[in-house]
Order: structure tokens, then sequence, then C-alpha cells
DNA sequence: TGTACATCAGTGAACGCGCGTTCACTGATGTAC
DNA sequence: TGTACATCAGTGAACGCGCGTTCACTGATGTAC
């Protein structure tokens, strides 16, 4: 058919990575290109004209879905909340969130744990791991605490990946205990 | 070749698992029964002849890794300990325990995560992980302090898989401060 | 004690399928004149 | 305003390679007599 009217080339590389989330969300990291094509309602030719190779779409998929959780940290953050540890509060919200329309925390890890073996990809996680360090250091809590808070985020938001699945209401008393460590001075 | 003399069918299988961890930390989820056959001296058909399929390889790769982190635990409770939350301490110890020789506890969050789209391996770990809960529930520790604590230390030994590297010292602080933890009755 | 046979623990070649990648082509849109 | 040309955003067939699996075969060991 060639080109579609009405849709720009950012529109569809959007499409085809939320395509590609929705696939490998089901299918695991053997989805093929073809999978994920025909969920964007695109030919595997079409998909590779916007990302050459299958490891571009999947650097350009890690990458995006590192960005969107640090935007769901910002937004989450409090802007009545004026005290040290908002950055943290706001992480530690954003881990338990659980929205299906978009890459929950829990997806982020997952697929870059599973990508980690391809080197561009795992430079990236790295990067932004360092990046997340630094933010949450400068957000002033004690360290130790700082640490055992964001750990425990980590921990819980991860658990899915190897069998650990708690019910909601578990997962919401944990995320508020937490929160409330975060304003002790010490553990 | 043939038969080779001196070594029982369930020391050759021991020798493939062994091949198999060292080839998938190497090589990613994507290393091949060639590969992993090599790595253990044996050619692939003789890597089918005791695990008919790469499912079924994976499968005991799990479960020895699941059995073997069990063990880890257990072996690291201090029979000197009396109190309650004596396995939970071990089960922190453990995640936080890095022995190059033995499957860490990195390494079981690291390749169940990548398998759990196998339905058979899924169900294995949902198991384990409702045998943990169980266990470290029967241990006494407030059910709050318990899920800080070992969500903080899942966290903690999964944190590389999305790039978080920590050094060896502020591990083992992190470590002793959860340990501590568990000696609290009320957070 | 030797011998015949069965079984175990593999070997190594071959097969077929799925996947990522390449490529020639195309229809719709934008642009110059 | 129409027309010619360039480009964009794909299509869809084909290719080649690697992988998991199958299979015929084999050499060493164990066992019955």
């Amino acid at each position: 058919m060639g080109r579609v009217a009405g849709r720009s080339p950012e529109q569809t590389r959007r499409i085809l990575l939320d395509a590609a989330w929705r696939t490998i969300r089901v299918r695991g990291m053997s989805a093929s290109l073809d999978d994920v094509a025909a969920e964007a309602g695109v030919t595997k030719g079409g998909l590779i004209y916007h990302y050459s190779t299958r490891e571009k779409l999947l650097l350009s998929l890690v990458e995006d879905s590192l960005e969107n959780f640090r935007s769901i940290v910002l937004e989450l953050i409090d802007p009545e909340d004026k005290q040290i540890g908002r950055l943290a509060r706001s992480y530690i919200r954003a881990c338990f969130v659980d929205r299906h329309d978009q890459t929950s925390a829990h997806d982020r890890t997952v697929v870059i744990a599973q990508l980690m073996s391809i080197p561009t990809i795992e430079a990236a996680a790295r990067h932004d791991a360092a990046r997340w360090a630094t933010d949450l250091g400068e957000d002033g809590l004690p360290s130790e605490l700082l640490q055992v808070v964001t750990s425990a985020a980590d921990g819980a938001s991860a658990a899915p990946m190897w069998g650990a699945i708690r019910d909601e209401e578990s997962r919401g008393r944990l995320r508020d205990l937490l929160i409330s460590l975060t304003y002790r001075p010490h553990l």
C-alpha cells in the first residue's frame, strides 16, 4: 500500500514501541519481529524501516521505559512536601504503581533484566542506575536509610519476576510503611 | 566414543547443569545447547540424551538453583541464635552471599526472571516463593517488618539485574542494618 | 574362565523450521515550475 | 492550475543461518551361562 496518510514517523515509532511492550509481556523475550509488527498492524518490513535491527528496537524500548519510569516519579512528587526525602518517597510510590496502560516499574525491571547481556543495553541501564543513585543521594536522606527503603521498593516491584506475588492490600501497607520510614532521622 | 568409564549419569547431569550455569552467565539466555554441551565437554547429542528438550534442561536448572539457595539459607542459620527471626536473618545473609563457585541469590533471580514465560518454570517459581512466604511467616517476626527486610534483601540481590551495582562495603552495611532491624519488636 | 548378548552413555551427521535481514518495488504525499 | 519528479513510508517475497530435535550408529560395561 505504501505510505498511510495522517501519521507521522514519530507516531508510528510510538505505536511500534507500545506494540513491542504488549507483545513481550505476553510472549516473553522470544517474541519475534513478526509478532511485534503484527501487533502494531504493520509488516515486518515496515518495522525494520524504523528500527533497522532487532537490537535497535530493544534499545529504544529500554530507553523509553527508563524515561517513562523517571517521568512517573517526577509526576508523583507531592508539591506540598517540603521535607528532605521527597524524591525518595516519590520513587517508592512509583515502584508500587501498576498502571496497566503504561510500562510499570515491574515491566521496566523485567525487560531490562532480560536484556542485560546486550552491551548497549547494559550500558544504558548502568547509566540510568547511576543517575538515580546521584539524584536520590542529593535528596538528603541518610545513606543507609535510603538504601533500605529503595532496595525494599525495588525488591517489592521486582518480586513477581521470581514468582512472589502479594495482594494489593499488603503491597499498599508495605509502601506506606516504607514512606513513613523516610521521615525518621535515624532508623 | 560411547560410554566414558568412571562417571555416573548423575555426575554427568551435574556437570551439565554447572556448565549450563556458566554458559548462561556469560552468553545470556540465548546460549545454545551447543554452547552448553561444549562447556561440559560433551556433544549436543550427549546433552540431549540426559535432557531430552531444552525446556527440561532449563526447568532442572531452575529447580536446582532454588534448592541450592534454600540449602545456603539453612547452612547460614546461626546455631547460637535462639530468638525469633533467625530464619529471616539467615535469608538476608544468603541474599548477600556471592560465592562465585555456586549459584548465588543473584543468579537465581536473574535466570528465573528470564524464564518466567515458560509455564512449567513459572509454576516451580511460584511454588517455591509460596514456600518461602510460609517458612518465613512461621519464623515469628511481625509481618510488616518481615516484608520490609526481605524485600530489601531481595531488591539488593537483584539490583545488578537492572544495572545498579554497589560496592562490597556498602552492601555489607546494608546487610548488617537489615539484620539489626529484625531485632526490633516494632519498627 | 571365556563368550554371547543386552544395555548404557554417548557420537556426529542431517533435517526442518523460524527468525532476522535484505531487497526490489509501490502508492501516497510534497514540491518546483 | 496541471504536470513531472523526488521522497517518504511502507509491502511482501526471498534468503541464509542457527538452532532444537531426530536418528542411525557405536564402544565400553554389566550379566547369564
